[in-house]
DNA sequence: CGGCCCATGTGAATACTTTCACAATAAAGA
DNA sequence: TCTTTATTGTGAAAGTATTCACATGGGCCG
């Protein structure tokens, strides 16, 4: 049985991480019809340990048979369901720049269930256009069509210098999660979930490691 | 005395994620004119304590001055050392599609010292555009063009079924440090460094959090 | 239907990261 | 010059995450 619906159960970052590595490598494997995958060998997928793998889903319950491994269309469905994409999330797009523009005509997103329902800006000229399908909507109606439109996640991809004051103007609204490209902190109460993309700092990351790399061996 | 060039320092991956949000405040502290700051502060502004700061920065030295705190400019120097961004990086982008075109576009890349030097697709009537200021090259001419213009970080914006193709191309043409959007996980020896943005992981993380948040105080 | 095989599920061990707490010490003011 | 004050730098402690290792038990073959 299941131990779902105990105590606090505290998952770490990492392991909800890994559980989108995981559900991606089951969607393919059900695409091969594959019909189960050992906990060794989706970990050779996803370059992890096998332990790793079986812990990560043992927090969530027993899913799997000894001798066998995990039976992957339910498994990808109990993933789904821990994730909560088994549903469909209503989205707003603030700023239809360069990324917020090339978001919107990202399909893919769609056919995971992130529905972009609505994209906004302040320009006057962007105002009104049509985006992929999308009338453009004036910012300074986005909390009553926030609310209209029964958004429950928001995509921020304005300049960095008024992002935090979209941001208040988001939370006010009663949006609980939010992704920011921003390159910026960004001050959100507590009980707002927010992520930010920094695509600077991958770079740097990449700097840092060809930096201090060990000398290729003498 | 610093104590570099020690031996195996090994740093974590977020203590250089974290040397990146301190560079981008120290950067602001600087235009503010501040001339020093504490770990207190810092920590404040970042969200982070006090503690992990000084832990941070101690792996690379002594920066700083009991009482008084460290010097905005040379730290934030010291950091550009560390991460190697004192420096031009000269990059290649892979795929002009949506976010290929909106990277291109964006102007902070070159700012920081990214500078994307060249750009590469494989449809005819792409190649030969401008964008941007950057005529689109062939990707069959990629190996010998990467050469002849140093570049030493590629991003990649292809579609997925392509990328681990094109990755083995960049490889083969010697580039050690890749940072890649597509969604799949890619394959690369063991002296390349390769990054990878997922903005899906992120939004399923929202939709995490959304899901399994704690009920609202009843 | 009995026994072997194999991979899970999980406590315990190990490894890694963050926080604590305080001695050391530079600056500033008396 | 001496005292006070503030904040660093860092071992040690506490807290997390990962890996180990093996008992457990379902499947399958003979
Ligand atoms: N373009 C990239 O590749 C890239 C990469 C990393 C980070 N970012 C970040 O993403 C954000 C957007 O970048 P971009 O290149 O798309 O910029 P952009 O200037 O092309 O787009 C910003 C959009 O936001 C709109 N906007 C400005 N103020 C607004 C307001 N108050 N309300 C509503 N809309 C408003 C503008 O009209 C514009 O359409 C920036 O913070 C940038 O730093 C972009
Ligand atoms: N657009 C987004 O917002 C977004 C978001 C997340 C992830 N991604 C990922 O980024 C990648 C690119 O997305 P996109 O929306 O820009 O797609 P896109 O189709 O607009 O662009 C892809 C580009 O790559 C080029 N290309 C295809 N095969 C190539 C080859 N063999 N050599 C060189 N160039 C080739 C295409 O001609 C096209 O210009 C995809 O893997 C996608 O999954 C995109």
């Amino acid at each position: 049985m299941p131990k779902k619906s105990e105590g606090k159960r505290k998952i770490s970052e990492s392991t909800i991480k890994r559980l989108s590595l995981y559900y991606r490598a089951l969607s393919l494997l059900e695409k091969e019809n594959q019909e189960t995958i050992s906990s060794k060998e989706l970990a050779r997928r996803e370059k992890l340990t096998p332990a790793q793998v079986r812990k990560d889903l043992s927090f969530f319950g027993s899913f799997g048979t000894r001798g066998l491994g995990y039976p992957v269309s339910e498994l990808k469905q109990r993933i789904a369901e821990i994730l909560g994409v088994n549903r469909v999330w209503n989205i707003a797009m603030i700023g239809v720049g360069n990324i917020g523009s090339a978001l919107v005509s990202y399909k893919e997103f769609q056919k995971q269930g992130f529905i972009i329902k609505l994209v906004f800006d302040n320009d006057q000229r962007k105002i009104g256009s049509n985006h992929k399908g999308l009338i453009v909507s004036d910012i300074r109606d986005m909390p009553r069509l926030l609310r209209e439109n029964h958004i429950e996640m928001v995509v921020l991809a304005v300049p960095a210098i008024v992002a935090q004051y979209i941001v208040d103007e988001v939370v006010a609204a009663g949006i609980k999660a939010i992704l920011n490209f921003a390159p910026i902190n960004l001050h959100v109460p507590p009980d707002v979930y927010l992520r930010s993309e920094n695509m600077s700092m991958e770079l740097e990351y990449l700097s840092f490691t060809l930096t201090n790399r060990r000398p290729p061996a003498e």
